[in-house]
DNA sequence: TATTGTTATACTCTATAACTATA
DNA sequence: TATAGTTATAGAGTATAACAATA
């Protein structure tokens, strides 16, 4: 039964993916969730912590000890947000260029995973996961 | 970045799926992992933990809790195995029952699921995981 | 009252290393 | 020596509930 069910195809699948993500993005010590925060935030200057924690799908209070161990690395900085509750965030000029060797590495697994399949079936499998991927 | 990585689009999926399993399947009060040993179990009658933790993906010393708990719940039995350092792992019949049950929620899960896609994208999406998922 | 970030705490899942009993 | 199962232990990742500061 196991082997012709959606659920567990993808789960190795994903497992797949992941083990190769480990063993080249994951020798620069930095673990997929982390990768993700720091590439959102690039792309968000500013962001405060809870939209951010809803974009990486956790809730705000597991995204505090992640926020708090990237900025001990000096790699990302809490700043004053728009109002007085809230945290912005940003990358320090270390993170920036930590993150473009991290993603240069990103690029590298991509293509090696992406080597696997023909041009036309990685956006053919990338559409399917999107109609997996609708919350319904 | 994140929305063109293949890795990325896995993970959501992945986890879309899941959501829908647990929230179905595991109203039952078992876990995807516990479900899976369960199915090999029962599809591999008399098997020994350490072939079993293999098929898994668990080391074997992880698995050695799981069995327990399954075990309290009178769903398995580790009874002699092959030599006497091994167990044979057996479904007792409430097991076998209670899998009974949990297997149909499973095909309810995986036809929510797979009335996303046609059925023949169905099938393309499950050899495009099947692709990614060799271990090169 | 509601929201933002934080803390304290606990739970799940998993691995490594060392042990025992067998082979 | 090698293998099967177990134990003790630790780490990663995550959530819930309660709190202070601010809106």
């Amino acid at each position: 039964m196991l082997p012709q069910l959606l659920g567990y195809e993808l789960r190795l699948a994903q497992q797949a993916v992941f083990r190769d993500f480990e063993s080249s993005v994951g020798s620069l010590g930095i673990s997929a969730g982390r990768v993700g925060v720091l590439i959102l935030v690039e792309a968000n200057p500013g962001i405060a912590q809870s939209p951010l924690a809803l974009a990486v799908g956790l809730d705000r209070s597991s995204l505090v000890p992640l926020l708090d161990q990237l900025e001990e690395a000096g790699w990302l900085e809490r700043r004053a947000g728009t109002d007085r509750r809230s945290n912005g965030l940003w990358l320090t000029p270390a993170g920036t260029k930590r993150l473009a060797r991290v993603k240069t590495q990103v690029r590298a697994h991509e293509k090696r995973i992406a080597a696997r399949l023909q041009p036309q079936e990685r956006a053919e499998l990338m559409r399917l996961l999107r109609l997996l991927a609708v919350t319904p």
